[in-house]
DNA sequence: AAATAAAATTAGATGAATCTAAAAATAAAA
DNA sequence: TTTTATTTTTAGATTCATCTAATTTTATTT
């Protein structure tokens, strides 16, 4: 395992993102989007990722990540939730503001350091976000769950995870009291646009767009 | 203050260190072997560094850190000596092992991170190797200090910095019991090669040779 | 199936940050 | 004060990561 630089790692997480795990493939412009970069730009990184072995690249054809790709992503990735658990936990952050500042620590290169703070946190597994986080192996299991807007009318769920970590997203979602550990039920279904009625904790009852319902995930 | 890049902020802590806190004027080379880079890498920052008025600098003449510069410094120095703090309060990490590690992590940008992380750790005064650390106006007083080396016989101090953070002098203090705190007196003092004996905690009595007695640095 | 549109790649430039080798300026020694 | 040595700077290359513009490949329509 070589050593990576911030730009290599970024990469990687990406395509790890957009591939799901790593599993499908992905295309160059949706890489491009992700990164706020151009299309030139990333297939010239797909080739040099690609001699270095990091993803399976067939010009053209979309790439995927390889296993040696998919273990340094996985551990950007532990470092990235850790230091999102550092900040909330202990430095006070708010869940809509660290994904900023970990997307510069997750790039730390000190294995010790991970160990440490896991150790110091008391090995999290999960994220402020609810998402799994790695271990050493970049082994992790995720909760299962679904998306609100896909639970029946009358059915409950505890908000495990969300789908996506915008700060705007994010805080309204503090706004109107959705948390990670809520207890929701549906109480009314709008079809034709999607959107629905919730009681959160037995009390408070609200409205919340398709949007919202597609993006907050939950568990039974 | 624009954003510096990581070797931009790398050169500023070198003219800063090497001209003693900004005074006097630095050579090209002796940043070059401070940097471990070669001379006409360092003429080519400097020139940059100039133009963005971080340093004063002229031709052949050595350069010298402006205002704008030190302060840029001392951010970075301040990030650097909050997180080695981190790193041995919270994460348990040996003094010697913590130089690295920070030399990276100095280097994230977010001023509230910074704020924060001081809060966390109760706005310490100094690092594990008794540096001052500079507050948000990059102001900071050091510890009145002298070496062990210029103490008279049956002197006595308190250990309150090391001059040097190499990790192989630092483990060597550990070796033979010499930590920031210890109470010292002199006991003998070896004319021709300039070692000593010393009492440390009125208790061990060990022998030190010139080299470490110019890098231990005491107060009265 | 040929024409058109979309997506992806290459070619060529640019800006950092570095290097080696050569030239210029300053300092030291004869 | 010349000569020599040292230090510093410039010139020219190189590598990484990016860009725009042009070209090529693949996908979609008519």
């Amino acid at each position: 395992m070589k050593k990576l630089s911030f730009a290599e790692e970024n990469y990687l997480k990406a395509v790890y993102h957009l591939s799901g795990a790593g599993e499908s493939d992905v295309s160059t412009n949706a890489i491009a989007e992700e990164m706020q970069t151009k299309a030139a730009s990333v297939s010239d990184m797909l080739r040099r990722l690609s001699e270095k072995e990091l993803v399976i690249y067939k010009k053209y054809q979309g790439v995927k990540i390889s296993e040696s790709g998919k273990k340094s992503a996985l551990q950007v990735i532990r470092k990235h939730r850790l230091w999102e658990v550092f900040l909330v936990e202990k430095l006070k952050f708010n869940w809509d503001q660290v994904h900023e500042i970990a997307e510069q620590l997750e790039h730390i290169k000190s294995p010790l350091l991970i160990e440490r703070l896991d150790d110091f946190l008391g090995h999290p597994k999960f994220d402020p976000h609810g998402d799994p986080i790695p271990d050493e192996n970049g082994e992790f299991k995720e909760k299962p769950q679904i998306p609100l807007a896909e639970v029946d009318l009358n059915g409950t769920g505890i908000v495990v995870a969300v789908k996506d970590t915008n700060p705007l997203f994010l805080q309204h979602l503090d706004k109107i009291g959705i948390y990670l550990g809520a207890k929701t039920k549906i109480i009314d279904k709008v079809e034709f646009d999607g959107s629905m009625e919730i009681l959160v904790d037995s009390k408070n009852k609200l409205f919340i767009s398709k949007e919202i319902a597609q993006n907050v995930l939950v568990t039974n």
